[in-house]
This record gives C-alpha cells, structure tokens and sequence, in this order.
DNA sequence: GTGGTCTAGACCACC
DNA sequence: GTGGTCTAGACCACG
C-alpha cells in the first residue's frame, strides 16, 4: 500500500505523508477506515516508529484523519479536509502561474499549457 | 529591490535566488547588468555574505547569471535560462494538477479554478 | 582512505573531490558504500567540515555520490556519471593534443609520445 | 592578433598568457620579433596595464620571451622555451591517461580514443 | 549522529 | 574594489 523511495531526497514522515493524503483524496481509504498501526507500518517499511508517529500527527492537524487514544488512527470526513487540501494546492498554482507570467508568458499561452498537461497526463 | 521575508520558513539564500529569478525573468534586470556585489548586499540585507554568494552560485548553476571574478555578478543572456526555467515550472504544474484529479475534480472544473486564477491573479 | 598534500596549490576541497571520484571510479568505493560522515572526515584530516560539505556537494551534483539527509551520502550507480565522466577527460586530451599540434608535432609523433606514456605509467 | 572572451572564467592574464604561447608556438610571431608595447596592448583590450604586466613577467619566467629594459619584449629562441613547454603539455596528458585508466579502459582502447581525437581534430 | 543552514570573520587572487 | 576559499562554531530538522 505504502512504498518509499530511497532516492527521494524529500523527508521520509513526508513521503509517508504524501501517500496517504493521495489513498484518502482518492477514496482508496475510506472514511472511517483505519489506518495501519504505527509501530505495523514501522516495522513494514524497516522505518523508526517515530517517523510514522510523524506523519500521522501530521495527517491528524490536517484532518485527514482523526485517533481515538488506544484503538487507532481513522479517515476523518470527507469535508473536514476537502476545503484546506484544494485551497492548498490553488495556492501553489496561483504561485507557479505567477511565475509563468513573469517570465513574459500571455494568458492564453498559458491556458493553452495547463490544458495540454491536463490531457497528456494519463495518471 | 530585494527585500527577505522573516516568516518565510524558505532559507535565506533560497528567497534571494527566488527574488533574483524574477527579476532577471521579468526583465527588470537586464542583460548583463550588473547585480550588486556580494558584499554590498549582504550589508543592506543584514545576513553574512556567505549567503548571498550561496544565491549567487545557484544562480550561476542554472544560467541566470555569470560570474567574472574580481568584477562582479552579471545577467546572463536569456536563452542561456529560459528553457529551463519554463519546464521546470511546468513539473510543478503538472504535479498539482495531479493532485486535484487525485481529489476527485473533472478536467472541466481544473480549467475553471486555473481561468479564475489566471484572472484574479493581477501581479 | 583520503590524504591532502599540503604543496598542491588545489583548493582542499578539490583535492578532496578527486581524490572520491578515483575511488569511486576504480571501484575501491562501490555503489551504496557509504563515505565517510562530514565531521568524520574533516577529524581525520584535521579540515573545516564546511569543507568536506562543499566536496560532498560537488560530489553529488556531478552525480558520483547521493545524499540521504540525516543519513549519509553514498556511492551513485555507475551511469549516473561515467559518460560524463570520460568525456569531459576527453575534453583535456583534445586540448592537450590541440597544444602539441599548434607547437608543430606530427600526428605521428603525438601518437608516439602518448604510447610510451600509456606504457611508462604503471599506476 | 589577441582577443579576450567575456565568458570565460579563466583570470584575464591567463588568458593573454596563453594566446602568446599559442601564437610564439605556431610560429605566427617570429625569433626576435617585438610584442605590442604593454600600454598598447592595455589600451587595445581595455584592461589595466598591470595585467599585461603580469603576463609578460609569465611569458618572461617560461623562456617565450626576453625583455630588453626601454626597448619592450621580444619572442625568445625555440630552444629557450620548447621542451619546457612540451614536457608540460606531456605531464597534463598523463595525468588525464591515468584517469581513463582508473575508469576500467584498456590501453587498446585509450589508444583508440586519441587516435579519433587526433583525426577529428581539425585546429 | 546525520546533513543543511547560517554567522562572523580571515586571507588570497585578481583588477 | 571584486569574488573564492577556508575556519570555527552555532542551531535546526531528521532518523
């Protein structure tokens, strides 16, 4: 369910962090699902329990899940993270559309690269 | 011209090479003007002028400046850059627009929100 | 492993770099082998650990080694630099010859004079 | 007879050295043949006398030239210069000959290399 | 304990 | 004056 790469330079509690914000974005967790154990998922991925205790604190002050003390880590409800996660990633759009106007490019040039990613990107 | 933003949890030497980026992208700085000396700016920006010379090596590996020792650090020509700078941009797009389609969003509504940035979006 | 000579006029990090890539060329350090820690090496040969840093970057940006932060830095699969590696050995070479060339040597001679250094050179 | 190149980083009066061992090398300045005045020079390139100075003083050490106090500087006997000069170029090839051979190629094979070097090479 | 960032300040080569 | 190298040492994030 999970992998790292080791040539990611990223931090691995963010890897961690990653794949699961994609698995419950993308309703393969779903709500009220329960998440692997820390010290389960540890030993899986040969990491420090610390690093995975990491990655769902994270997950928790994101709300992508929610923990009840003793049983577990769950996908909290769709819109208690929906909201942030898309405002999050508008955010790093409008960020990287802004360059591409700095460096000159028009709005329908553009426009005209989103679409062409949009459609050749078969993910 | 350059100013550093203390909240920014983006290392020092990361803001200049971004500050520097946009302005040789959007012209303000042009073909090999000169920018100013190491020295000189780590003074106006209070921080060490290892710093800075960190920024300006970065800036030297990706094209957008060269250095001539003893006289100083000058805009390179665009096409040295550019190509560069606009792919590496779009990865970034491209990614985040990965991210909404993971989150469930048409093609139809990623056009939209990217139209209404493009528009908003007045820098 | 690694000594500095101190007549070499080469900055030490230099020193340094050539010194890893021979190593890791002749396959003394083998792929995933990890080097030696910053701090480590700069104990051991008595150096500023900014120093080795600087080495190490140089190191990895020219592919020969990667960098697990909070880990390590480790020997690069092969490919990722032995093209580049020898070509820009046969930049030199050209350069060389081009000199020999300019001082009058024939083609012939040249061929000769590198023979017997290929054969004189037991290293 | 001697042009500067803006982009390259080797300090300015290397790179007049080296023109004048290319030219003196080639034959193109002849035996006792007078090199342009040190302020003429500095005028025609627009760069400060002191770094003509400092190459003449190089030129001078290596034996490509004699100066004549009051009269100006003049391109010295072959023999002065030639094997210094080659025994040089010798040393630098070896070095880069050791290096393919630490990379794992076979004499035969280096031998191929600098023969494709030498008949591709058209200076 | 690992590398990444940053400071304060020195000395050198080059112009 | 300029940038390039190096030192001594600090603090932080990560595992």
């Amino acid at each position: 369910m999970i992998t790292l790469d080791d040539n990611n330079s990223n931090p691995i509690y963010e890897q961690v962090y990653d794949k699961f914000t994609e698995l419950i974005s993308s309703n393969i967790l779903k709500v009220d699902e329960k998440l692997p154990s820390i010290r389960e998922l540890a030993q899986i991925l040969k990491i420090n329990p610390n690093t995975i205790q990491k990655s769902y604190r994270l997950l928790e002050k994101n709300k992508y899940i929610y923990t009840l003390a003793g049983k577990g880590n769950f996908v909290a409800k769709k819109d208690q993270y929906e909201q942030s996660h898309i405002t999050s990633i508008k955010l790093k759009l409008s960020e990287n559309i802004r360059s591409l106007k700095i460096s000159g490019l028009s709005n329908e040039k553009i426009i005209e690269i989103i679409k062409s990613i949009i459609e050749e990107d078969n993910l």
